[in-house]
RNA sequence: UGCCCGAUAGUAUAAAGGUAGUACGACGGUUUUUGGUACCGUUUGUCUAGGUUCGAAUCCUGGUCGGGCAACCA
């Protein structure tokens, strides 16, 4: 019984590739990220596309840094992708870099000179669009256009030398003024930069375009299946343009569609803008899109790359509901974290008739969810437990199965205890409650015959730790922000980080940096990079599901 | 008013001329020492008008709607 698993629309042209014997039925591919800004989850769909064909059809793929702009790209940011593509679990044949071919591509721009097919043009940025026509309107040529190929060697040779200053003279393609295509209206090729390059340094002051660096670079590199996304479809006529007149090896270009999620932005220049103007603590923030922030965040690479495979390829604009990225993290997290308890809004109940300076130790399982319960911890119980607030209710409805006078439930892997009276501040807050509790109901031995319907978590008071607690919500108030209307920074969520001071169970001081956590009935946790002995630190990676809020939502 | 790309439940994504399916969400239920998990069930869809065909989500034509293209960015 062989289910055949449907393809998606590129694995369909690879196959179909393969079964036509294309390029011998090589399959290679590559990640092409520009070193700009840091990496986000939708270039993890890129990455798991790319790898992801590669790996499926015996094949391989490169790491190549597009960087052709030296103004904006720099090391740390190689250094970061680099390292997230490693976390996400992938593994690249070679780190090659566009820079690494300059010099091929000085010499394809000579070659296309000779040819008569490119050209110095002196005119500015200004007089360049204007020449360039509109979409509805051809171009026309301007009197540098038919300068001689002599010419245009000495002038492309002299740029080259540094002759002249940033932004006197570009080359470019002489393709067709009149294209209905605006990529095809002479499109330029390489402009001016007296600026440092990150690995070439001062070596050049001429740069190419990124229309006549990536389709060569693929080519150079053997690339068969080159996987963009969909921006760059009118750049595919000028890309097989540069390779059909170069006769270099034909890679081909296929683009789908990039990923959006509600509730946040995905694009490197609003992340930049975020991270500098402090709306957020860096590009690996927790509330980040970027591969660092949801690592921070405690999503796992596995959840990740179930999520871009969940979200499936295709060439529709899509926007998918953040849900479905937290199912993925809490489908894998519920498998595998350890449950502990920790209190967020505590207050204290004493347990009136447990015996005064008595405590003693029970046991809890790491995860019920692993056979035998992937073994356990200590929970020290005294007379006094810290429960959460919103667990206690004065005035209970009828399905509040939680505490309240008279009210009794269970206290995880402790004892079933019942709400004999409560003390109020002039405020009218509960400072206390008080409790009776049933010896013979204690967890695992229970032979009291009680019957409770709630179960809550607790910590006691004096083997508490404290943690800071960073509890995130969604960073945007805006479901579409590719789509909201006005500045980016109006639709910012005020709430999206709350800091509370926990009591925690003491087990959890061994927790370890990035380590995830389920705490009971609370959410998915993880220790933060910033927490150490001293002051424990936990991020929120997403809450559990919650009928009871949504219960009492509607009411 | 040029050229290009797209349109299937709320959101994504399948169905390669032959029963419109899956996941997430939503809603309801069972189980439960997490109001979690698990399990069961319900709901909602082919942009439109023609054409080809025994038969169209699929092929053809027109329209509508959405997106992209005129950076010395990628």
């Amino acid at each position: 019984m062989s289910e055949k698993k449907s393809l998606n629309f590129i694995e369909e042209i690879v196959e179909e590739d393969i079964r036509n014997g294309k390029n011998g039925g090589k399959v290679f591919t590559r990640f092409p990220p520009e070193p700009n800004g840091y990496l986000h989850i939708g270039h993890a769909k890129s990455i798991c596309l790319n790898f992801g064909l590669a790996q499926e059809y015996g094949g391989q793929t490169n790491l190549r840094f597009d960087d052709t702009n030296p103004v904006t790209e720099e090391t740390e940011y190689v250094e970061s992708i680099k390292a997230d593509v490693k976390w996400l679990g992938f593994t690249w044949v070679n780190e090659l870099y566009a820079s690494d071919y300059f010099d091929v591509l000085y010499a394809f721009a000579l070659n296309l000179i000779r040819q008569g097919l490119a050209y110095v043009d002196d005119s500015s940025p200004e007089e360049i669009a204007s020449q360039k026509g509109t979409p509805t309107e051809p171009g026309t040529p301007n009197q540098y256009r038919s300068r001689s190929v002599e010419e245009n060697v000495t002038l492309f040779t002299e740029m080259h030398d540094g002759k002249y200053p940033d932004g006197a003279k570009v080359l470019r393609a002489k393709v067709d003024l009149t294209s209905p295509n605006m990529q095809m209206r002479d499109p330029l090729m390489y402009r001016i930069k007296h600026a440092a390059h990150h690995r070439t340094g001062d070596k050049w002051c001429i740069y190419p375009m990124y229309d006549f660096a990536h389709g060569q670079s693929d080519s150079i590199e053997n690339i068969t299946h080159s996987v963009c996304t969909l921006e760059f479809i009118p750049h595919r006529e000028l890309y097989n343009w540069f390779i059909e007149k170069l006769e270099i090896f034909p890679s081909q270009q296929y683009e789908f569609a990039r990923l959006n999620i509600t509730y946040t932005v995905m694009s490197k220049r609003k992340m930049l803008q975020l991270v500098n103007q402090n709306f957020v603590s860096g590009w690996n923030d927790p509330r980040m899109p970027t591969i660092s922030g949801l690592r921070r965040r405690g999503y796992t690479a596995a959840s990740i790359r179930e999520f871009c495979d969940r979200i499936g390829i295709a060439k529709r604009e899509n926007l998918i509901d953040f849900s479905l990225l937290e199912f993925c993290i809490r489908e894998e997290l519920n498998k595998t974290a350890w449950r502990r308890m920790a209190v967020l809004d505590p207050v204290k109940v004493v347990i009136t008739n447990y015996p005064e300076g008595q405590q003693e130790t029970l046991h809890g399982e790491n995860n019920p969810e692993a056979e035998g319960g992937d073994g356990g911890r200590d929970l020290p119980f005294s007379r006094e437990v810290y429960i959460e607030r919103e667990d206690f209710m004065e005035q209970a409805p009828k399905k509040f199965f939680r505490l309240g006078p008279g009210l009794m439930v269970r206290l995880k892997n402790a004892y079933i205890v019942k709400c004999e009276d409560f003390v109020k501040d002039e405020a009218g807050k509960i400072t206390e409650i008080h409790c009776s509790y049933f010896p013979e109901s204690k967890s695992g031995q229970d032979t009291s015959g009680i019957n409770v319907k709630g179960t809550i978590h607790w910590v006691s008071v004096p083997h508490a730790k404290t943690a800071e607690i960073r509890l995130y919500d969604r960073l945007f108030t805006e479901e579409d922000m590719g789509n909201a209307e006005g500045d980016f920074e109006d639709f910012i969520n005020p709430n999206s980080l709350t800091t509370v001071t926990a009591f925690i169970e003491p087990d959890l001081a061994q927790a370890e940096n990035g380590q995830n956590f389920q705490f009971i009935r609370k959410g998915y946790f993880t220790v933060d990079q910033d927490s150490s002995v001293e002051k424990l630190i936990f991020n929120r990676t997403v809450t559990l599901k919650d009928t009871w809020a949504k219960e009492v939502q509607k009411s």
